[in-house]
DNA sequence: TATGAATGAGGATTCATTCAT
DNA sequence: AATGAATGAATCCTCATTCAT
């Protein structure tokens, strides 16, 4: 059982590092399979078509940031510092596996086909909701700022995540990507400060 | 007056409109020479290859920026007045020909060619170079917060315009994007302010 | 036995055919295909191009003329009756297998293409210094006549195979190639010996 | 007219240079007009197809070495002298316009054309005639060996000439052709010798 | 679980040629 | 005598996918 699953992941591991490195349309299943040492049919043991690993990459997009929103704290803390504890967790598992970080583009990703991009923005949303939570709870107990919409503020957190790790893809990943954060977040936090 | 329009120009606008539409995986030569009702040939009268009309692209679209950029009233306003005018002009334009909005989300867009990319990146930056001078005044003249970088700030704004076509290019262009990008602008000018 | 030749050989020997009754202009990958009947993308699970395929075509004819004059013997003959050998067994491989006689005429086909063209001169150069080696051997022994260089010599001796394979050629392959071959060599012994 | 006439054959002398130095798969319509900075519409005012064009282009060929070898002295000298005569006459041309030595090589650039290559053998047959017309008048007057045919013999003028000419097209026309030729005529003077 | 061989549809591009101007 | 715009057929090659083994 164990075994299944892991190969799974394995390939789309590898499909997320092709996209990462070098764009979606690079991600064939010629060269998916090239990257894993297998031939391509063997792929489709795995996947029925190209169509449900990339949906399975969504789903798994989605899982990561699921999994990251969990682990900031929910309680005893300001919406500001959850904000930044979010950006903290973000930022490091990026470094760990850079090719993860495409999570912050996935809008333009999957333009091209109707359903899945309608999947990947229900993930951008999911985001965003995520963001916008913390800062609305923020705003009603008074640490952030209630002239701007929780929601244009959201955009406004993300877009400053993206910017740092744009940022950061533009240097090969050479930048210290966590202290680039914190460097960001010291400017989010006067903005979204009341 | 129409006529004025070059070939060239016809099959570049068509392209456009296929990118924005379709997305850019489905701009083919095929697909493109069918949308102008021609064989594919006959665009190599025209463009010695794709990439040099995707280049082509890229230069119209820096070109529009700049007339945009240079539009806005240079003196005699606030850099917050200035900021507004971008935005006003930038979606009055959007609203006449939707396709050109692509223009903020290029650096996705051709992340799958090294050289075009970076012709691209060059545009993005010129964009955030004419809004950070433009903050950057202001800042000098006090009519902008300055515990915040102009570059940081400069990202908050195109990340609100982003925001903001995103949803008008995923309501099919049927929200008024003047009217929404001028509730936007009324946020960033609070989160500009000093 | 037929069928240790791999997939790989039998389409290199159809491409030889083609080649040798078409010319090299007319061994597309489209017709390719159809003599073997298979569909093009077929033929790209062997060569991962057509560059490949007429390197190896390149390769396959070296290898087949060094095979050739490691057969005729080595010793124990005078260097004309070891010509002698080299036509005989030229022309019986010919005679079995007429599109090999493209070996001598390598030095124009490919003459488009730099590289390969290099890759078909080095092995015009080993034919030639092969027939020179023995006629040089034939010199120092006074088998062969001194006062003519090997090398000029061995044109001489490649120009009479050309011709007699020409001739072969036009006949449609209808003339008996080793009796003229042998008819051809009696007079280039006249004009070897000393 | 004089215009007229030049202006083709200001073509067939682009197209010739064409062929010489990128090889006869080069000389595309589009190529040649451009070489003439001309469009190529234009080149069908001056020949109907491009098939008319290379047949000009070979009754050329034919023209060219029918002057050859009328320039070459028909009498009062010997038949070595003659085809001496031959050499010096040949070399000085190709050495004024390398693109004319094309002509030895002429029987393996129009393969691929029924027709065409017919045109071309004729040619070739031409030159063969000439030469073997020259020797075997010198052996019936016992200046040349009488134990090889005369048509042989040919074969092996021609060879050298190739040879030479080979040489120095390798060379990228460094080479002194007239010297060379001087030099490898010297040796073929033996051979024909008695 | 995997492979070798194949395929239909489509990718960008070049070819010689035509035609209205 | 020449051009700008176009074309049908062909070029090499890649795509996701299938199937027998």
């Amino acid at each position: 059982m164990k075994t299944v699953r892991s190969r799974r992941e394995e390939i789309l591991d590898t499909a997320l590092d092709i996209i990462s490195s070098s764009g979606i349309q690079r991600l064939t299943v010629k060269n998916l399979a090239r990257a894993l040492k297998v031939t391509e049919p063997a792929l489709y043991r795995h996947f029925t078509s190209k169509r449900d690993l990339l949906y399975s990459l969504i789903v798994m997009y989605g899982d990561f940031f699921s999994g990251i929103a969990e682990k900031t704290p929910a309680s005893g803390t300001t919406a500001i510092d959850r904000v930044g504890g979010l950006y903290r967790e973000l930022f490091r598992e990026f470094t760990k596996r850079p090719a993860l970080s495409m999570v912050l583009f996935t809008e333009e990703l999957f333009r091209f086909d109707r359903q899945l991009s309608r999947e990947v923005l229900s993930i951008i949303e999911m985001i965003h909701d995520t963001i916008e939570g913390i800062l609305r709870n923020g705003a009603r107990r008074g640490e952030v700022r209630q002239d701007v919409p929780s929601r244009q503020m959201s955009w406004m957190v993300m877009g400053t995540m993206r910017l740092v790790v744009t940022k950061w893809r533009i240097s090969g990943y050479t930048l210290n990507l966590s202290r680039e954060g914190r460097k960001a977040f010291s400017f989010v936090k006067k903005v979204l400060a009341k």
